[in-house]
DNA sequence: TTTTGAGTTGTTCGA
DNA sequence: GTCGAACAACTCAAA
């Protein structure tokens, strides 16, 4: 039979993938794996080297996991449909599958993919892979996209119910008799990037498989069962830390809802179970929505809003993106995100809060500082956060909620064991000024080893002025410019 | 068609 | 220290 491509993109696993289980079926296993690495993604202005080096660990992990069922992953570079069509004609190939990918870039280079596919003579067929819900499954009653969370949540978790958990077959491949040309995956710099300071997790299927079963092992505390309370608190190891793999596809959203699935059986596991559960829903809410709204990757959801006059202080800027700002949860933070190419929730929100709202800087840039580090960087996920930060977005948070940083402090990181781990020089300060240490007198800040202002910066701008501001900011934007 | 209820994650102020 | 109100309407979703 001839063979079928499988072309790799956000779903690189063997397991439970829809796309590659089928080209398996329709080929008698003559499945021919290729990956494209597409220099407008991994170089232009998008480049992120540590979502680039994940790739590419992801891609070696991939390659031995393909060699060790007697395939492997063949990986070209340059434009897709050009190499698809070359591909084909040296293997003889039927056709291509791939699972679809729903950001407005993947959408057009799809629809080019299957257009010159199909004039080409070849099959071209996608599918629902790495999402549970896509586009229109889960839509109001009049078949409109849902534009808030909580109903699209609820409907979300009818239609499982109703439907159940489909997992795809493994698949079983044959060796091929030629095998077309490979490049060998390129090492980083062979790209142009660096990765300096960054340790990366663990890649690959393999890892991913067992950074669920740790998560989800009902001895390890916190694990999924006391997730509710324990992902809020940045010093607790309490979240999944799966957002890698679920970006590039070495797991599964559907196998992680069959773990959580099954660990909710359980009284005690359930509320965790749930809460989890909600993120991956928050994970298709908004990759629906950029679907349906694709003018939110460039503006404000809420057009209206493109109207705020955001200063852009770009000294302020540099501050928050090196982790000075004087305020220790967001310098902790952004230090995180260097250091380690992931950033916690709790944290992302305070200083997704604090850039747009202290330092009154447009959403966008710190959207596209998030995109360049991290490593589970989606274009989805990352717009529908940073604009439901900044108020513009669906659903967003209303405009007068502002994190105050000093008092999401206290209350999610009381000791400061997440500051302490990310700012050394304030190792020895008491917990009562971890969060405020600009408040400390002369002679504390000696006996805790730090000068304020020489070891460790003051406070750059002030929160309660700063909130005013803000607050009149959106106030003209959304034509009020008065407040008598 | 109209109405009604509701909306991830807060902060500040003053009694 | 604690507690309730104010912050602001507005739009979405469903009955």
């Amino acid at each position: 039979m001839a063979p079928i491509i499988h072309w790799f993109r956000r779903d690189l696993r063997l397991a439970d993938n829809t796309a590659l289980a089928a080209a398996a079926r329709d080929s008698g296993g003559a499945v021919l794996p290729v990956f494209i690495l597409d220099d407008a993604l991994l170089c232009g202005r998008h480049a992120s080297p540590p979502r680039a080096a994940f790739l590419l660990a992801s891609l070696g992990s991939l390659d031995a996991d393909l060699r060790a069922l007697g395939s492997r992953l063949l990986v070209r570079r340059g434009e897709p449909l050009r190499e698809l069509l070359s591909l084909a004609r040296e293997s003889q190939a039927q056709g291509v599958y791939w699972n679809r990918d729903y950001t407005p870039y993947a959408v057009r280079r799809d629809g080019a993919a299957e257009a010159g596919l199909r004039s080409a003579g070849l099959r071209a067929q996608s599918f629902k892979d790495a999402v549970a819900f896509e586009m229109l499954e889960v839509a109001t009653q009049q078949g409109r996209p849902y534009a808030i969370y909580t109903p699209y949540a609820r409907r979300w978790r009818q239609l499982l119910a109703e439907r159940g958990l489909m997992l795809a077959p493994a698949p079983s491949l044959a060796p091929l008799e030629r095998w077309p040309a490979s490049l060998p995956i390129p090492a980083l710099e062979d790209l142009g990037l660096a990765l300096g300071a960054t340790a990366l997790p663990p890649a690959g299927e393999a890892a991913a498989i067992s950074r669920l079963r740790a998560f989800a092992d009902p001895r390890r505390e916190p694990g999924m069962a006391g997730y509710a309370p324990a992902r809020d608190l940045p010093g607790v190891d309490g979240t999944s830390r799966l957002s890698p793999h679920l970006r590039l596809g070495s797991l599964s959203p559907r196998q992680c809802l069959a773990t959580a699935l099954s660990l909710r059986e359980a009284e005690a596991a359930r509320a965790g179970a749930d809460a989890w559960v909600g993120e991956l829903i928050w994970r298709d809410f908004y990759a629906q929505v950029l679907f349906h709204h694709p003018h939110a990757l460039r503006g404000a959801f809420r057009r209206e809003l493109d109207a705020l006059a955001w200063e852009n202080d770009e000294g302020l800027f540099r501050a928050w993106q090196e982790g000075r700002t004087g305020y220790p949860l967001v310098d902790a933070a952004m230090r995180q995100l260097r250091q380690e190419g992931w950033m916690h929730n709790r944290a992302r929100m305070v200083v997704a809060s604090f850039l747009t709202k202290d330092l009154l800087v447009d959403w966008r840039w710190g959207e596209r500082h998030f995109m360049r580090l991290l490593v589970d960087g989606d274009p989805a996920a990352n717009n529908g956060g940073w604009q439901w930060a900044a108020g513009t977005g669906t659903d967003a948070q209303p405009y007068f909620r502002i994190f105050n940083p000093a008092s999401q402090g206290q209350r999610f990181d009381p000791q400061g064991a997440y500051v302490r781990r990310y700012l050394p020089e304030l190792a020895n300060v008491p917990d009562r000024h971890i969060h405020a240490p600009h408040l400390m007198a002369l002679a504390e800040q000696l006996r805790a080893d730090v000068q304020v202002g020489r070891d460790y910066p003051a406070p750059i701008v002030d929160h309660g002025a700063q909130r005013v501001r803000a607050l009149a900011l959106y106030r003209v934007a959304r034509g009020r410019p008065s407040n008598l």
